[in-house]
DNA sequence: CATGAATGAGCATTCATTCAT
DNA sequence: TATGAATGAATGCTCATTCAT
């Protein structure tokens, strides 16, 4: 799927095609790409980030956009690895807890947050790579959050019309007075304790909505 | 070098500094910032936009940065100036559901996307503008909603411990699956159906977990 | 007809547009291009030879290819001013002797042989620029020389079927070992008495073919 | 550092040093420096147009220049080897109009005008090459043509003083039309029939300048 | 104050060349 | 010998900024 015109490692017993070089590249360059911007990173620092030389960059990448794109890509999967206690057997408002915190640190995580703020950035002008982040990072989350609560409400704990919404007024709750200063630069990154005790409103406020009566 | 405060108009009675040129540049520029982002955006392009010569924009700012600080500036103000109806004697079903479709329309307005956009993308380098907006913008509609809600809890329909989480809770909820989408450029801006469908959802899930009982 | 998108001075009487920088430029510019070609001429050489900065270059031209093409159509106004005395009433071999002189001498200049040469270099890849060269330049001369070789054919002094044809077997044959040698490289620009000797044997046998019996 | 004359190779019976790889590149190479011409041509390419690696090419030649003589100097062989039927005994007007077709259908074929325009633009910079391609296949033609010319002047058919320039005057005054519009792209390649009567009235105007009377 | 011509540092990108394998 | 990954200098071009008028 990521497979690029990369040069193939010849000796290599398994597919790891992303070894060495471009591998390389894309971790020096998420670096430069989320702390500076697309616009605001230079392929030169990006080849020193990396420790390769200019021209290397263009062997594996095309050009910036490609190698931007690789980046988001690369991020879509990492963060799309990201796996939640989503066990349709656990009690919903523990479930609920923990992946609120998580979500929320996750967010506020210096790489997360730059990612998000990355790529709504570029968003206008490369609507693919934003629609693909959306798709891969937050719309996947959303997908997997509304499954487990679809569960619950089958196993008749919940009661709720549309399980994606309620899973993303969720994820959204949780961000209540969290996210938004942090990814202005209003407010530093949220200690576990705030976290907590905006996530556990959060809980209680949704659980007041959808629980089954 | 060259001053901040605009230079006194000699022709005008009253003291608006705002009037001539340098209200015209900071008009003509806010397009042109907002539609291109920070680093997107030429002087050139700028001045074309304001319809004054570059120069000139040199006479008002002193340099692209400030320029930008005064846009988003001026974006807080007229933001700012935005007025919800937060009669505090409107019931709260009604005022949240108003409330939630104004705000949501405002923020997937192209306008009104944009400006959390470019600003959001730059919060990185440049803290400071950031910050402004914040709190101008978020901070100061939270605040009003979280007064209004107070105002609501003391004349004994809501019951809340922290108004302003409340707020903020609020407003997250209200964008569930329409601000995100929009932004990332995964849908096109919400239809007034649909917000409203998602608001109302909204409304419903906040007034279970805050109305008096 | 040449006129392009440069600012216009302010403050002069008659039209010379192309006073001042724009000229300075091209100026600058034909000499690099005419000793380097097209690909061996670099915008920073260009820049060092016309004595403005490298962004000056581009307030006045595009690109490269457009400068390249405005040297192109100087070159091919100020070679379409050469004059030659082709008066009517002057006698053919008198005539055709002082042409071929003066056109062996233009073509075998420094400058003239390597606008011949830089613009058949690139006439493969900027087709228009190597037809216009043709067109303003050696067709010109050769409808020149025809309309003459006409005149003198109605006067009764020559008799030729096709006078256009004529008049670049005339131009061609003037070249015979002159130009050649000379355009390749294979041996310095020919003294004028070799020149006089070569035209001289052109003129004879241009005459010998056509003379009217 | 890397040897000019070919490596040995090892399994081949006869000394045929050009058989395999440096013969392989020169071939590969030439189409793509006739084409898009020296500075145009990339060393990528020309390894690709060769079926060897990028490397392979500098085991053959030292550098750029280098190839490229080596691709003019078999240009010049292959032209070279160009015969034209200069039988003595064979009449002279058959004779010339015979070599003027082929002559001029030579340099107005793809091949034979890009490699006089390839190796003409160049002059300048590698005079070597230019004089090398000159006297090889321009002045080589000429030469023979004139060792004709004076064998029919021995055979008392023509009366010249010098026959090398009446064979180059000849070559040129076939051009006449041509050549130079199809070199500069104004006109596609004439066409057989143009080309017979270009060449027709050529050898009309010689012969009437050299049949000894 | 307003202009816009001029600048030069900086950018993305290309390419001849090298060298370890 | 043959490879192709890696290099880094050089290129065309942009743009924030300055300054004489």
């Amino acid at each position: 799927m990521t497979r690029h015109a990369a040069p193939a490692p010849v000796m290599t017993i398994d597919g790891d095609e992303d070894t060495s070089k471009r591998r390389q590249i894309i971790d020096g360059a998420r670096g430069v790409f989320m702390n500076l911007g697309f616009d605001g990173a230079s392929m030169g620092e990006i080849a020193r980030a990396a420790g390769v030389s200019k021209g290397t960059l263009y062997v594996y990448f095309a050009d910036k956009n490609r190698l931007f794109e690789a980046i988001v890509e690369q991020e879509c999967l990492e963060q799309g690895r990201v796996v939640f206690n989503f066990d349709p057997a656990r009690d919903v408002e523990t479930t609920l807890r923990e992946f609120g915190c998580a979500y929320i640190q996750l967010l506020c995580r210096p790489d997360g947050g730059s990612a998000v703020r990355t790529v709504m950035a570029i968003a206008e002008r490369m609507p693919d790579v934003g629609k693909r982040f959306y798709d891969n990072v937050i719309a996947l989350t959303m997908e997997r959050l509304g499954t487990y609560l679809k569960a619950r409400a089958d196993h008749g704990d919940l009661a709720m019309p549309d399980a994606e919404l309620a899973a993303m007024q969720f994820m959204q709750v949780c961000q209540a007075t969290l996210f938004q200063p942090y990814i202005f630069q209003a407010r530093p990154a949220p200690a576990p304790a705030e976290i907590a005790r905006v996530v556990d409103s959060g809980v209680r406020m949704f659980l007041a909505g959808y629980r089954a009566r």
